[in-house]
DNA sequence: ACATATTGGTTGCACAAGTCAACTAATTCG
DNA sequence: CGAATTAGTTGACTTGTGCAACCAATATGT
């Protein structure tokens, strides 16, 4: 069920981007977002918090940075690390995917009351709480 | 959120799986579970319910057959269509699969009441019908 | 302080999943 | 009958993902 229900919300939205000729995927999408939202991270910590393997994070960000979307800086401090900036261009280009997420969220929503959705959203977050303490003890 | 969590069910699931050396991607076991529950099922339905291109449901039947789960028949009054039908070794299969997914489930569900775990699944099916209500509109 | 381990990033390889288009065979419909 | 539709199959291609090897920079232990 969470597999067809997100499928749903991905075809509706990637619809939506192609009729504006927007050509980001879903997940640079995110990164976007978790950029815009702290730009202090790093790709690393991009990896671990979408939990997926670094090299994923590093050649979605290829994909930013070609577009112009995200400037990569190596950090000062410690040489390793990258900095990861949003431009202009991926600042405005998230607020219309935001706009459009938001439309395509509403639209899949209705019929659906505040307090379900609160639930819903909790039951989410609880799972993934739930699978990061399995791994651990793991 | 909704990627996420279906990321840590599916890793979840599939390193459970690994284990005890069941080599079934998810996309597989959810096929099983609709050809046990409804053995009238074709290709074109599976592809259907699923929202998959058929090409996909080929080549996942095409896995589920050299692994002796399922056998594919030419269905007698309408020779496009083909049967498909689940194998004793299939059923055992699913059987097993089920027992995982439920432990899985169980312990990424600690903390959740009965009442949220309705409500999440509403809202599941909710948003689906909704995405298929859009699509009709389109 | 120096050797070793760890961390962050990058690249290549491989594989599964998905899309798209073309094609065959069987059936339906005008 | 002939055209359109339906079910299935195949091939080429893209994308997402995971794994392993590797380099450079930093941290750690004695």
């Amino acid at each position: 069920m969470l597999g067809m229900t997100l499928r749903v919300f991905k075809t509706r939205m990637m619809t939506e981007c192609k009729k504006k000729d927007i050509e980001l995927s879903l997940e640079q999408f995110v990164i976007l977002n978790m950029l815009n939202a702290n730009c202090d991270l790093i790709q690393q910590d991009l990896a671990n918090h979408l939990q997926k393997d670094k090299s994923i994070i590093v050649r979605q960000i290829d994909g930013l940075i070609e577009d112009q979307y995200v400037v990569r800086l190596t950090n000062k401090e410690d040489k390793r690390k990258k900095n990861l900036i949003l431009t202009k261009k991926g600042f405005e280009r998230l607020n219309e995917m935001e706009r459009i997420a938001s439309e395509v969220s509403k639209k899949l929503l209705t019929g659906v009351s505040d307090s379900e959705l609160e639930i819903f959203k909790d039951v989410l977050v609880k799972i993934q709480e739930n699978g990061e303490l399995e791994e651990e003890a793991i």
